[in-house]
DNA sequence: AAAAATTCTGCAAACCGTTGCACAAGGGCT
DNA sequence: AGCCCTTGTGCAACGGTTTGCAGAATTTTT
């Protein structure tokens, strides 16, 4: 294993010489950074984070917090994208993607406290974003960064990356009514009463209101209530959903009383592949990998300055496929 | 922060004998051990990881590895199951568990090789396997040790957890013939020919020649030729998929023709909500969770002798929900 | 030319654990 | 009493890096 001694050796220079050096330390002259830099980068000298980590005290490893319980599956696929956008920035850092994840709240929090105690990380990204969460007062009473996904808790300023939902409602349902020309939209949205969930329909309100439409609203859940619903609105000619999920069940119970085919969906956060419907499904792109990179940029802020002044927030935009 | 050293003063006794009484060195007496080890628990000691490392040369984290590609929607729920059962094990152990995923297998070869050379990463698990997979030579060629998640190339004799596909083909194709009264199956899949498709579809052909009955199979991909194989076969009552997906879009594609409902479907690995169809969808379970376990023990398997002797090799079985 | 200021480099301690080796204490044996 | 063996404990070095402080080398100033 090649260490700093090996290239401080080589370099006829001393070992903090070299560690200043590699680390761009103004106090070594440019041309010896320079030669060492090089002479290490030939020998193929790593240097060891673990050696690294004990002198800085903080480990190079950010945690990464799932929510505990998988209910929300539709979510799913969004995990794995924000993953890829967080590692992608990480590795750039020289950092690592470390995750917590357990069925209950309490292991997660345990999980959380071994890595900030043992482990020494200090930065963290919550995949969620609740009121009252213990594992965000924890990293707060401990004075570490971390970031949510998802716009949280008010009170406290935390660091939050989400997406920005009401445009997000305003372009799909312009796409809606204005390019796919549907007359008598309707609004379908889980029954958890998700804030982005508001926002979105918020949009959708406005668009309406613009088109002179109706806004037609419709909460899932107890499957009866919906098909009367539906009964009472055979006008409907398409369908605005917060997730694939929502739009395609609606549209199975839809179709359950006419016979419709090819029918416009525009839902949010394409998490299906084609082919499950025959219905026309669009889908506004929220770029969960973004947020992944933008949750890792703000979590870093305060390090690397953001080019663009941002109070701590970063909204993603979207774009419809 | 509370250190080795301030134990071993409270309790008298030098820094040396504070660490091997905490690792439970038998070369210190039971009695100081245990005294050592109540004051550590009452005073809150943990020890840092970064020190642990340093000296043990070695990280006390495992690399999971996902595939390059999202594109395998599909199996997304699969992979937070696996996370979850992983970390569950890691976290008895102390560990952490640590992701590698990139867009490109170049990037992710990177990745891993950042965290062995620079991390001091020793143990993986990954979540695939392929065929002449560059990170798989990689580790081999580094001696570490690695579990992959489905069954690897046989020439190399990696460690690997899978399900036991070929009994799970036989209990979902028996279900349904037996079950779900189906005379006429037919058995789904997708055109890239995996392997655990082919295993599954081998417990299907099984079960069709004791019911005696026609083990008939489609592939999916072009529809027009789909939709031709179902004209050709009207008689068809029922669905063994490899997968919901394939499952649903078979059974759309078969409704176009004929006005069915509540139709039979067996597929695998639960990974929709139930709602986004009418027919009648089960599933086979594969546990997910308990392959994620099942490789973290078979990872530590060097250390932690199995408590049941097998061949580096688990499978997990299957139940029908 | 000498002194002062500036720039560059090195020594050694520190971070927090683990571990080889030596030593002390205690017991049993002849 | 003297010796050996066993058991329990401590000293000090080690792992690979960073960093405060001091000293050396170079340049500038007077």
């Amino acid at each position: 294993m090649l260490t700093i001694r090996d290239i401080a050796a080589k370099a006829g220079v001393s070992v903090s010489t070299a560690s200043r050096a590699l680390n761009n330390n103004p106090r070594i002259s440019q041309a010896t950074r320079e030669r060492i830099q090089k002479l290490a980068a030939a020998e193929g000298y790593l240097p060891n984070y673990n050696a690294k980590n004990l002198t800085a005290g903080e480990a190079n490893a950010v945690g990464v917090v799932f929510p505990t319980t998988a209910h929300t599956v539709p979510e799913n696929p969004f995990y794995i994208d924000l993953l890829r956008g967080i590692n992608a920035q990480l590795v750039q850092r020289h950092y690592v993607l470390s995750v917590a994840i357990s069925a209950t709240a309490d292991e997660l929090l345990k999980n959380v406290q071994s890595m900030v105690a043992q482990g020494k990380i200090k930065r963290f990204i919550l995949f969620y974003a609740h009121e009252d969460d213990p594992i965000a007062d924890y990293l707060r009473q401990q004075h570490l960064r971390f970031v949510t996904i998802g716009q949280p808790d008010q009170q406290h300023n935390d660091l939050f990356v989400d997406n920005d939902n009401l445009q997000a409602g305003i372009g799909g349902a312009t796409f809606l009514l204005d390019q796919l020309h549907v007359k008598h939209p309707v609004f379908v949205e889980s029954d958890h009463d998700w804030a982005y969930e508001h926002q979105r329909r918020e949009g959708y309100a406005r668009v309406a209101a613009r088109f002179n439409v109706n806004p037609l609203t419709c909460k899932l859940g107890e499957l009866n209530r919906v098909r009367a619903f539906i009964k009472r609105h055979p006008e409907i000619d398409g369908i605005m959903a917060t997730d694939d999920f929502n739009g395609i069940e609606f549209y199975r119970l839809l179709r359950e009383t006419v016979a419709v085919n090819h029918f416009p969906i525009v839902s949010f956060n394409r998490s299906l592949p084609a082919g499950l419907t025959d219905a026309d499904l669009h889908s506004v792109d929220l770029f969960p990998e973004k947020m992944g990179n933008a949750a890792t940029v703000l979590l870093f802020s305060d390090r690397e300055p953001l080019a663009t002044p941002t109070p701590g927030q970063i909204r993603i935009p979207y774009a419809i496929g």
